[in-house]
DNA sequence: CATGAATGAGTATTCATTCAT
DNA sequence: TATGAATGAATACTCATTCAT
């Protein structure tokens, strides 16, 4: 496992001037553990007793944070996608253009997989067998979704239909990017948002102009305010910059 | 499990007038046995005494079919996609759009989930572990999405993205329909498939009168001849009607 | 199985006054059953199933101790062949003669078989299996060996060759008292090591003198001193009693 | 498996002119497909599919020819000891000399270590397994003990000690060599043989001439009489050519 | 809280043997 | 005789979970 990227060390890390309890430490540590093991051994591969030999804990001790094994995986799938959604969404939070921010969102997701492969196929693994770590991130996706279509960038039918276009492709394309299926990952990510865009109601030009703008830095450490609450749809309607209609 | 779709039947069941050897009857016996325990109890869950006790066999006689228990898997995995392959593209073998074959295509997937949720998420569990099976379909998909290109209906700048980004949409928009969390399907289904078709790059009127269109009926037997290879694109590069540009 | 000759006892048993730890005393049982199931079965019929069985434990306790069936094997072996070597080199310690030494060695293991076939034909098997306990007496016998040489009453051209002449005649002799072949076993004792001293050098004459030594008592418990390392040959070359040369 | 050392061959391969029935030839395949997994797998490891799939036959076939998995080891056993006694017996057929006989077939046994490991290893796995096979070597044997005793080069107390001291010291011997556990396998074999020589009455000097006469031939083919049964001990108690005393 | 020994049901896989063809 | 599919009991080993210390 290589040393995780930055920003999803946060629940693993005590965050700055924190002085986590003992307990909060062990719990810590078994998800630490566990995230080493199932990136090398899979879901269905790891064990309690595993997780405990790894973390240096006896297995009893797993039992005193966790109540069942499941619970081990679910916290886990929990704790990974909702920081690295915090971290993503806080990463774009001065952008006012919904687009932009979907954009944002996806292309982070794809860079992981890019960046690091154990953790982006450890993330599928989760998000497959525990739906709910996607259902915490779905609402910010349909915020921003909303603001692009109230921003008139954005023209789709069925909301639900286009998050489940843009989660669809954007797990699938990240499992092919960790797996080394996708020689060139940069023409690819390009090709495929694209796509997305044309697809959530984009002109091939207001797209391109919106991947062309930088990906801004993602934050290292947890934002100083919590993550801030999606927003409802048009609550910040002003016109997005770019916009072509 | 209910009575599987027809379409699925076939790779269970002797063809007509095939007079199979009992080593095939008892080779379809398990692969029958293997269906109905995983869909109930999952992949993981899935036992080989149980896989043997649901077809009436010893334990032991699985393995003169199967040396793994991976093996049966990965065989139940590629019959039922090729099977299910299989017949779709021969439902829409007279269609000369390619546009409107990927579509059909997409569409009888989905259809799938609404017809048999349990087939529908079998399907899934399997694809997503044994990812041959998927391999085993890509060449029609891509054969087909050139053809639309050729035919100036799609315009996609990478062919492999365009792939990702078709099977990932279908197979999170399946499972979300399998699940029962999509209320109207008809609309979702509508409505996804027309963000697709704009990925693709067609027009929204081009599109929409695509999925217009009726969907051929699906086969219910084998076809007389063998289903027909992937065309090379452009073989038939004759203007689909309703073209636009 | 009989009671254990005492001698053999200990490793199955606590020492006085010790008290051993949980984890030891079940190690203990397990190795205690292991005896009981291999006397009986024989080592390839000796399932892991059984000896938990004998010793009253779930079959999952057996691993916590041994990981593996060879494992509780080799143990047993050698804690076998470790404590009865302690013993018998305890009960001569005190002897100064070499070639007796080996002749009181020689005698106990054959005592054994007359004493207690199945403790002997189970000592038989798990050397034949373990090498390794054999490996752990060879050094107590080389010594002697070599002490007996610097006495100038043995005369071996190849110390190998000769302990594996020793332990290979003991060994089948063993075998064939333990297994009722032999009807007057104490001339046959006799007979076998009188050929076995001669062949290592004595004059018939001094073979028959150490022969009709009486055989020193086999200690009960384990020495209170930790059995003396092999000395180096020559250490005490002190002329032994009884040389003839 | 190496080819195997001629004189072992005979029972594997039809004699010269001899014409078995086919049922006799299936016999030998099954055999000598024994021989190679036993070499490569152990007794213990050898099954009798795996047994059936070497010899290219069906596993029910093997039941035509033998009626228990026992029954095959035994079979083989048996063929393996009494073809290589034969071999052994017939080359020194010729010789007068009691002591000398039993000084070649020791040292063709041990010889068959140096010469071919698996072979010597099979061997010694089937002898202590189905105790039969060495039975009928037995008589062999003890006919040349009781020669040599007759001719007065032996002076044993106890004919069947005697026995087991040669059994057991050149079984023990064959394993150490066969395990490549012995560097200069001449001077062992020389310093070995010599000390069970002397164990069994000879003088040094006599044991020491006898090694040093030629070993003869080993025949390739079958006896074209068969082997001569053991004579009774005294039958031809002519003086032995060499014999001190 | 932590420990770690014990549990015992569960799993994949093997294999001697049978028997209908 | 040969075949080889089927059998089904047996087996080593795993692992989530419990509980006394």
């Amino acid at each position: 496992m290589p040393p995780l990227p930055q920003p999803l060390a946060r629940f693993l890390l005590p965050g700055e001037g924190e002085r986590p309890s003992k307990r909060d430490r062990t719990r810590r540590q078994l998800l630490h553990a566990t995230v080493e093991v199932v990136a090398s051994r899979g879901v269905a591969g790891t064990s309690i007793q595993e997780i405990a030999r790894v973390a240096g804990m006896a297995p009893g001790t797993v039992y005193n944070h966790f109540s069942t094994r499941e619970e081990i995986f679910e916290a886990l799938a929990v704790a990974l996608s909702t920081t690295l959604n915090e971290r993503v969404v806080q990463s774009y939070q001065h952008i006012e253009d919904g687009a932009q921010r979907m954009s944002i969102g996806m292309r982070r997701f794809l860079w992981l997989a890019e960046e690091s492969a154990p953790w982006a196929l450890l993330l599928i693994q989760l998000a497959s067998a525990y739906p709910e770590a996607i259902e915490l991130i779905k609402p910010y996706s349909r915020a921003d979704l909303r603001m692009a279509q109230a921003q008139g960038r954005f023209h789709v039918a069925d909301e639900e239909a286009a998050i489940d276009m843009v989660f669809g492709t954007c797990m699938r394309a990240q499992a092919r990017i960790a797996q080394g299926e996708v020689p060139d990952s940069a023409a690819y990510v390009q090709a495929l948002l694209q796509m997305v865009l044309r697809g959530l109601g984009m002109s091939p030009a207001d797209a391109a102009e919106v991947m062309a703008r930088p990906l801004p830095p993602f934050a290292t450490h947890a934002p100083t305010e919590a993550a801030p609450a999606p927003r409802r749809a048009g609550a910040r309607a002003g016109r997005a910059p770019g916009s072509s209609a």
